[in-house]
DNA sequence: AGCCTTTGACCAGCG
DNA sequence: TCGCTGGTCAAAGGC
């Protein structure tokens, strides 16, 4: 598998800077198949594009019913410059015990490595996209681009600023949710800071209703339906 | 035994 | 219409 793959592809979302707890959080999974969200992903493919300076990686959620995708994007150092999550997940996150659920209890911030402005965009499609804007760096121009993709997709009401107030985003996280046909339950919840529990992670993210924690959802979920009006 | 990773090939969409 | 890039599937191997 990837027990023992390379180190330097074991830290991907974290980039550089890897909080110990980070490394300890990802044992020596190569990717992990349950990194960042806390989900199990299954690797279905990986392409290099762009002229192989970047190698995109193909993930699904191995739950069953769920259609959710992420694709990776990594540089040649191992360091994740993109994740892109398509459509959100319509179960709860696994249990911890199951496999590997070591991700969940990540940071949002940390594991994207939004915290040290590593430089790693993440976008989620097909639901809602949040990425981390990096003033001064190369992500500045992808961060048009994200944007311009995710409104070029989703075409829909833009719940962008009435979600969460652009102005008080904690780490610059910025963020839009746009509603998209195949996702039918998606919630985004950026806790800036002043928000609920999720001050152990100051940052969360939880694509369909998945968050595992149900005292937070239930706050959340008023934001969401306000939002994602779904039903 | 089961699940995941890896690699190659194929297909679809776009320029 | 041809070529290229991106995305997904399937098979084999490994842990």
């Amino acid at each position: 598998m990837s027990q023992h793959k390379e180190p330097i592809h074991s830290k991907n979302v974290g980039m550089h800077h890897i909080p110990e707890e980070q490394k300890g959080t990802y044992p020596s999974m190569g990717m992990g198949r349950t990194s960042e969200d806390g989900y199990n992903w299954r690797k279905y493919g990986q392409k290099s594009v762009k002229g192989s300076e970047h190698t995109r990686s193909y993930y699904k959620c191995t739950h069953l019913d769920c259609p959710v995708r992420k694709k990776v994007q990594q540089s040649h150092d191992g360091q994740i410059t993109e994740i892109i999550y398509k459509g959100g997940h319509n179960h709860p996150k696994p249990l911890p015990s199951r496999r590997s659920a070591l991700g969940s209890t990540l940071p949002f911030n940390e594991m994207f490595g939004l915290g040290e402005g590593g430089g790693s965009s993440v976008r989620v499609e097909g639901g809602s996209i949040w990425r981390n804007v990096q003033p001064g760096s190369k992500n500045d121009r992808a961060g048009s681009d994200w944007r311009a993709n995710g409104l070029e997709r989703t075409s829909s009401t833009s719940a962008v600023s009435a979600f969460s107030n652009p102005s008080s985003n904690t780490r610059g996280i910025s963020m839009g949710i746009f509603e998209s046909a195949g996702t039918p339950d998606l919630s985004i919840t950026v806790a800036s800071q002043d928000d609920d529990e999720d001050g152990a992670t100051q940052g969360s993210i939880s694509l369909g209703d998945d968050v595992d924690d149900e005292g937070s959802q239930s706050k959340k979920r008023k934001k969401e339906n306000c939002m994602t009006e779904k039903n």
